[in-house]
DNA sequence: GATGAATGAGCCTTCATTCAT
DNA sequence: GATGAATGAAGGCTCATTCAT
């Protein structure tokens, strides 16, 4: 007989690890210390240890349940909508309003896990995982207008389903670093107009 | 005679910061060691400390000489162009030629230093100006071509010249993580696609 | 009905001992943990630690109880020989004996027990009750030929015994740290050979 | 060229392992800590390091270079002696005063490296070798004096070598954790007693 | 000027022991 | 009575920086 609920095992798992995405986004991963995190989630370093066995598998477990279901999200999300222009569109709010409102960390914890994976093969696939699932999507939105004839039929969905996440974790990672000069809702009506005016033949603009 | 002349000074500095640069980019700011750099340096700590009195200030000097001076470089290899539109594409073939061959090593610096300007602002500021610089440049251009009536008039040069460049480094930063496909190549002509279709009006492209 | 008889009580004692012999021979005392010791037993650290309130007192426990009852052992089981000389044979036979398959585990005890005596006081007692106790035993044995005149008039029943015994340890020693070429069979033989020409006077083997 | 000697480099080698020794044996291998090494030393721990990169490396020094070299160390104090039999009784003087006299803290020593090598291969090779080199010198001598005709021809050399070198192992392990009761020189004088009742034939004691 | 040995604060991790449930 | 989660002190080891030679 457990002498804790797994309610409330769970209930502490996701406090240390909100303590821990706060801690690295603040200090990054290798200056953050365990006791920093243990700290932050008032918890004695060895009860935190209980919970993940290594340093390592925080960061890891952050890439995993914070930004691996990226994907799955913006599906749930835009699942609604049957127009895949205005579900690209859609996607593109979605991005800048997590980024700005919802989920402000997200964006520096992408920083952080990014700057690791260069030397930590497992957070790297973490971010492949996360970045070919999010392509995969997006990809298949764009496959669809162009099969329903709404979009441009040269374009190549994977290559522009790339680019444009690319660009959006791009300003997301500028965005967190404090850039200036970065605004986010110019930046994605521009981008969307440059979509548009790529993806949308002229005569369908009805214009 | 001085044993040292600063010809000879400037070139070991030099030396010490491609050491710094390779270390750096390879085992990222926090877990390279100063050892490390001086070894691969060829020279002792000691005299590496005659050079950069800190650790820090070697990744500072990075980033302003190796990053910071990207918008001059820029300029100088697309002046000889004439055409808004032929230089803005230079640019990206710049971006994506610099990427693969020439300093594959630039998208990683990139990269670790981001993810060090969460703590140090220093290097924050070395990466805005090389951000603001950069954008500054792109933004002259597409100005230009709205200027000549060559570009779609709407068009906003700042917001597009960050979108434009927080895509080429989302994507430097995806491709030196290693994320797999990633094919620079057709994500260049994709975006060069995008912005004609975006910027270029119709009758202009019949001519 | 008390939930736990004397006789359940005393059989988990046991089982716990059984368990903390097991770990320390296996790993050492220092490096053993009162965990392994708990899962061994099949306890959970709570329980362990009602039947003894420190770790130090699981090895102490196992000295008295494991090694210390070594004289009235040997005593018991030679008991029923009556000739001296016969009687230290068999406490050879049971040496090597006992190391090889009845007790494997307690020359191990032994050696990790020394070591912790070095700096335990109350082990170091209680290797010294055990050693005094055998050397006792021993010794009785050989007094008791020297006075019947079966032995060697002008042998040191003490030192003679201590001799016989620190060879009996080092050999147990040896022997479990894995020393190779260590022949017990042979060595017991060579033993007796040894004792018997030094302790039985010429005339009397003639008989 | 390097900033300090060679020669100073080897002194302070020596006064680690002194150090070492003197801690190892006080309190044990795992009790002891590299703090306690280094400021018995008068060092800094990160000094120590740069001498032996793990405290295992500090003990396993000990066992190859304080214990192991006891094989060569014996053949070269009794090389003088021609006469097998008084090589023997030298052998056993020679342990008897070092023990006592010259190299106190060697049977600690001794017995801190079994309790480890139960645990640590390569501290048990060291055991191993050391045993086996002095067996192999014990045994080449009785060999010689079987050959002669002076030894009881029935010995087995190598058998009567090795209970000969763990009653003295034995004998060590028991002086140093302060067994009472275990008076050196009278065991000594028993033993060589022992030994000759056993190897020398009647006829040769001329008497 | 150059070298690399020395310093020592600080980090990740473990584990004997306690105690709320 | 039993459980095992929580505590927190301590240990091995690293590394930026200094400084004697």
């Amino acid at each position: 007989m457990p002498k804790v609920s797994p309610a409330h095992k769970e209930r502490r798992r996701e406090a240390i690890l909100n303590a821990a995405m706060e801690v690295f986004i603040t200090k990054g991963y290798q200056v953050a210390t365990v006791g920093d995190i243990a700290q932050q989630a008032q918890l004695s370093v060895g009860a935190l240890y209980r919970y993940f066995p290594t340093k390592a598998d925080l960061m890891l477990a952050l890439v995993r349940e914070r930004l691996g279901r990226a994907p799955e999200l913006f599906a749930r999300m835009t699942r609604s909508v049957d127009d895949p222009w205005e579900r690209l569109v859609r996607c593109v709010e979605l991005f800048t309003t997590a980024l700005r409102v919802r989920h402000p960390g997200t964006g520096r914890l992408l920083l952080v896990t990014m700057a690791e994976a260069v030397q930590h093969g497992e957070i790297r696939q973490g971010l492949h995982d996360r970045f070919a699932g999010l392509v995969e999507y997006v990809a298949g939105i764009i496959a669809e207008g162009i099969a329903r004839g709404r979009f441009r039929q040269d374009a190549d969905p994977q290559t522009v389903a790339a680019l444009l996440l690319a660009m959006a974790d791009g300003v997301a990672v500028y965005w967190v670093t404090g850039t200036p000069d970065v605004e986010l809702n110019a930046m994605g009506q521009s981008l969307v107009a440059m979509l548009r005016s790529y993806l949308l033949p002229e005569p369908l603009l009805k214009e």
